[in-house]
DNA sequence: CATGAATGAGTCTTCATTCAT
DNA sequence: CATGAATGAAGACTCATTCAT
């Protein structure tokens, strides 16, 4: 770091470190999603990030420090895709577009990484301290999200009188169930039995749930 | 109970086979809940019913087969809550009192026994292959449970068209979601700050957002 | 524990645990002996009691727990063998005789268990927390008792005036000194070269040196 | 001191080489005084030292080499301070002031440099093979020191007859008891509770158990 | 039937040392 | 000469399961 060279190599000895994490993260979030947190083993985890046990500890203080860092990115990804509803502009699409575009890139993220959707789904509420409360701090955020946008919603009237938090959890959850049912299909990538759902099946069920419900129209 | 004697005590042992099994199940179950498939050590549950170590081993294969057992009388319970929703039936109660009267039921029983709410949604797919699978079983079975039930409303025109597995993760995935919201706050039993949601608050959400959405009405 | 049974056999399970505590206790000794507190793996202590290695934590908590119990038992044991020295009552041997009487006492203690020996001149304050407190206690302990005998002693005029902590310091020093170059010297079993000291000799010098110095006595 | 250019840097790279090898010693000395052998980390070497991981090998080439020129170091001064006490040449001192004179030395050099003092109490047989070895030569050769002025001694009449390589080794390890109770007091700085012992107390307190025992005069 | 002592595979983590740059 | 990323052997400890009594 003494940095007696010009000037790019520094940056190309941080980009090999910040590649060296990646590759961490990625073999980490795989190993995560197949065994849970509990049955991720460091060894798991550098046989496939293909690294010696010591150079893992170089980059993550921890098993739970990657699976922090893990969480921590993809809020930061969820993040940076929702935005606040614009209802006043008029150059700005209808609302129900404008959640319909946000729906389809949260969802589309999540499910796009499929070690991610899983991670997600699976150690939900995972046991030891450490790691559960990461996981549960994580969806205490997204639902966090989500009340505030319920919350915008019923003052501009556009949704009905409710108890946010409850209507947060269900649509959370909702959200999770849905993911799931997509998980349990085969990769989408070939010819296999039984049906397959894309983003936008997927999106269309949790809208239309979500926002009409099951009932038939004639309601 | 330590019967070293003969005696006549075929349906004695029996019952006493019983209670133990009992004892241990419930045990296991507030070990589970407290800390997760894997954070469950035998030492925990055996401490906890006032056993030996051998003696687990003599009613249970593994800590696995106690999981399942759990799970399995759970999904017994759930079963015999719910029914075929009578339409044709002119004595019957009306098809929407049905349903709300089975998801009282339903919801009723998870919730009331808080270590098994906190169990089913905790381990939400747990760890270790052996645990994770029968998790991901039961939960499918409940989803086909509701996948049917949404294939009948259809055919009686109660239910708009969808793809009946989509919307069953769905209304799974809400369900489950509630519940959590529920456990997060504390125990309904006095003063406490924050709010604290009863069943019928949720049944009430669930089934509003269930079957009508979160929309305001004058859609 | 239930004892189902009379009575003996109640002792007779004790005294299996208290023999597999012995037996891990001197295996660990040794061990400690050979290669420190640090350089004593869990590995060699198993080895040497040839137990496994659960077994090893079934009866100590931890390796420093061991180390501990050494340490403890031989306080225990140095303790028994010192006591007040008698000046008043005449029926007494005379003072000088007690004196020694108790120097060869704990000194044949240690160095006939030549394990402890080595442990307690070896590891003499070792690195990390857990295990250097506790030498340091046991030292601690032991130069108190002396403090305390060299403040009697002085009381009835029997030594003369001196900083008793430094001088305790000394005389402990002194002890260890000795039974250091008495370890450095092949077992005393046979045939080998070099000199060979004895409990008697190592006393005698001990006491020649800690009571009349080096000097000639024509002083 | 980057110097990848040529130069004519032979002396002067010497002298770098030096200083920076002096560096890493006092760096070592402290880190090895503060958690003896073991605990001392080539991390925290480095770390005080200021240097990098691969430097620390480019002059020492193992942690048990710096811990063994520290020793030679230390081994050479105080050999530099003790010398043959002449009895014959009547313009020297006399002989009893000449001891105190190199015992003030000796004890003043090591009490002088604290660091050395811990580590040389401290890792006292410290635990691996390596290390330990190393001390208990430096020991060995401070006993062998002792034990030729004590045959000098007694080849003059000064000192009384007895076993010389067990009164050296109690001399030694009075030496040792006496600076360890220094060390357990604190700092000689300023205002802190508890008695506080100066070179000078020490010498006192050495010399006159050493030559003099611990009885009252009236022998 | 009940017991609990014994087992050992497996886990996470540390750290002295090497070597390409 | 200096650097620091990479290595992997080794360490302490846990825990589900077995089996003789």
């Amino acid at each position: 770091m003494v940095s007696r060279v010009p000037a790019d190599p520094v940056s190309s000895l941080d980009r090999g470190k910040i590649e060296r994490r990646r590759q961490i993260l990625d073999a980490a979030k795989q190993v995560f999603a197949d065994a849970g947190y509990h049955g991720a083993s460091i060894n798991a985890i550098i046989e496939r990030a293909q690294i010696a046990r010591g150079t893992f500890y170089l980059y993550f203080e921890s098993k739970a420090a990657v699976f922090d860092s893990i969480l921590d990115e993809a809020m930061a990804q969820l993040r940076s895709r929702i935005h606040r509803i614009e209802v006043e502009d008029p150059t700005a699409a209808p609302p129900q577009v404008q959640l319909r575009n946000q729906v389809v890139a949260t969802l589309g993220y999540v499910v796009g990484d499929r070690a991610l959707a899983e991670l997600l789904l699976q150690s939900a509420h995972a046991p030891e301290a450490e790691a559960t409360e990461r996981l549960d701090q994580f969806y205490g955020e997204v639902r966090r999200l989500i009340v505030r946008a319920l919350e915008q919603g019923a003052a501009i009237g556009l949704v009905r009188k409710c108890q946010p938090e409850l209507v947060a959890g269900a649509l959370l959850g909702m959200v999770r169930g849905v993911i799931e049912v997509m998980m349990l299909h085969p990769e989408p990538d070939a010819s296999s039995p039984g049906p397959r759902y894309t983003v936008e099946d997927v999106v269309n069920e949790v809208i239309g749930v979500g926002l009409r419900g099951v009932l038939a129209t004639e309601r």
